[in-house]
DNA sequence: CATGTAACTATGCAGCGCTAACTTTGCAAT
DNA sequence: ATTGCAAAGTTAGCGCTGCATAGTTACATG
């Protein structure tokens, strides 16, 4: 609430902000501690005071990620159940947030290690459950886990391959989020 | 060919085989050159002569890893075509060498700027592909190229969600290769 | 108004990739 | 055999990184 050389205002929040947008224009960088508080104008070791290690700020920026995905998620989810649909939403979200979504994935970031951390991405996960339990009302409790399981492993990864640049124009013609993600029902909903 | 102090015989190799090596003790730490040359005895900027950026090296252990994945796909493929078996491979391979499945499939890893990598990684994908159009011998040729990609999506997201430890315990309880290929399987397969 | 604490600065260390200039070695052509 | 040259390796050094430590400033609270 103050501009004055000291005490930034909310320099926590300032670097998510920061991180977010030099992984928005430069995917393929990881955001540096000292560039960042730089471009703040602060001391190098300012966000040590809020982030006690790099790889702290990268699970507060991860955590940003899925609540941000969960909530894309939420809203194609509210009205019908449609795997299609949900399965775009996370293409898309995949693809318009390219860095943000590798480092929600990389290896730094550790799911077991933060307990806010599990419960947003856990957030993200259970709406795909429920949905594909909508969808396959009859299944047993065991079918729903493993199909629910196998479809976030399609959509992930046909997410990830996308995001990597793994997919040639020879592998598929149409490689926009909503081809991929028709593809992805397509073979979670087990149509032949 | 021979052990005096300058011209270590096959600096090359031996760095690739050191920093496998690494990775397979450590999967979570990128090598570092110093580090690598340290250990080898040379000079830190040794390595440079083999390889001129570190990038080159990590892409050079890539390829190294799809040739080895692709060997591996390869002898439980001869025989008959088998899906399950191919997936069980791939996992396998995933959970042998997390550090090098990993590092293939990174951001830095880029298919496009090299040519090599780019015929191994293909190599790869096609072994997936002959087996799909096996099993599946009437779809047509969108279905059969739909289909791979969403095998190769499923079988690499799991792959890749079990190697970043992203499976809770309550998610699935048997997480063995085994039976996460089983899953990828069933769902390419389209039993339902 | 005193004081403690959170936020920030300054300094410095060790490690990193990489460049540049130089030295050693082995091979190949004369 | 000698020479010349390119490949392989060395040393020195630059700029960047994350991080620890110690000191400084500002604010909030008694």
């Amino acid at each position: 609430m103050n501009d004055s050389a000291y005490h930034h205002g909310d320099l926590r929040v300032a670097l998510l902000d920061a991180a977010e947008d030099d992984l928005r224009r430069i995917p393929d960088a990881v955001p540096s501690i000292r560039a960042l508080a730089a471009r703040l104008g602060v001391s190098a070791t300012a966000p040590h005071a809020h982030f006690r290690t790099k790889s702290d700020l990268m699970t507060a920026l991860a955590v940003r990620g899925f609540e941000r995905l969960a909530s894309d998620l939420k809203e194609t989810r509210h009205d019908t159940p449609d795997l299609t649909a949900l399965a775009e939403a996370y293409m898309v979200f995949a693809a318009d947030n390219l860095g943000l979504y590798r480092l929600m994935f990389a290896t730094g970031t550790r799911v077991e290690y933060d307990e806010k951390l599990r419960q947003v991405s856990r957030a993200a996960y259970d709406m795909l459950r429920d949905t594909v339990r909508e969808v396959f009302p009859e299944a047993t409790a065991i079918e729903q886990k493993e199909r629910t399981l196998a479809a976030w492993g399609v959509v992930h990864g046909l997410a990830s391959l996308a995001a990597e640049g793994r997919i040639s124009a020879d592998t598929l013609d149409d490689r926009s989020p909503r081809n991929l993600a028709r593809i992805a029902a397509w073979l979670v909903e087990g149509r032949t």
